[in-house]
DNA sequence: TTATTTAATGCAACTTAGTTGCAATTATAA
DNA sequence: TTATAATTGCAACTAAGTTGCATTAAATAA
């Protein structure tokens, strides 16, 4: 069950995720919205937003948690994200990988990270 | 600069990746050997091991690292990892993957991480 | 509108992966 | 064997993320 209430924390949340490409890591959410809620409720409405799939989420390559908006897509594809070495922004790369199938394992989902340096830094 | 003297911690660690498939997590190798060595030197050992290109590494669905032998690979391909959300174990799979181009971004490295249930535990 | 219910929040304390500084140890080359 | 610098152990630390609980505030019923 993700998202039950309107209330003010989600209000703020969702108003970060307006653009469709870039992805906010944990750390810069919760530092954006420090003064306005605690970190604690930052990690739960965040959870229920994904719950309710309005944000989905990665991993950098640093292991620092990421989130951006969902696009309306196709549960069998995936697109990458791309992490910059040097700026350290992640953001969601529009294209479309189909989910590989393996033997006998039953895949749910699939990430793919692509790490280097974006066209700003370069 | 990687490994430079072969230490006693560097032999037991290579001696836990001889198989090509199984990775193990830090925690898990940190536990393996908690009674042969200190965690610091795990990790420091590790990282020897990977800028020697030894061994790679991943970060899992929960941001945990995870470490597996290298095959002798092209640098342009990468093999995707699998994720057992069941047993929380995870494995190289098999398959070559062509890094993507992404427009005036320089890619250096990719990571695609398959996540579900194994063969063992469906 | 007011009362009731329970989801959501704030806070403090906690857990755990991973790091750092430094003194002690040990592999290697001379 | 000795000198050196890489490696290790230890303790203390950082930071992401979690938990329990009392309080607050949406949503619904009265």
């Amino acid at each position: 069950m993700g998202v039950v209430r309107n209330t003010k924390a989600i209000e703020e949340l969702t108003s970060l995720f307006l653009d469709d490409e870039k992805a906010l890591s944990v750390v810069e959410i919760v530092n954006i919205l420090s003064s306005k809620m605690n970190k604690t409720t930052v990690y739960r409405a965040l959870k229920r937003l994904e719950d309710d799939e309005v944000i989905h989420s990665f991993m950098d390559r640093d292991g620092l948690k990421c989130y951006a908006k969902n696009r309306n897509s196709n549960k069998k594809e995936v697109h990458p994200h791309f992490h910059c070495k040097s700026c350290g922004t992640s953001i969601c790369v529009p294209f479309e990988f189909e989910i590989p199938k393996y033997q006998n394992h039953k895949i749910e989902s699939a990430q793919i990270l692509l790490y280097g340096e974006c066209n700003k830094c370069l």
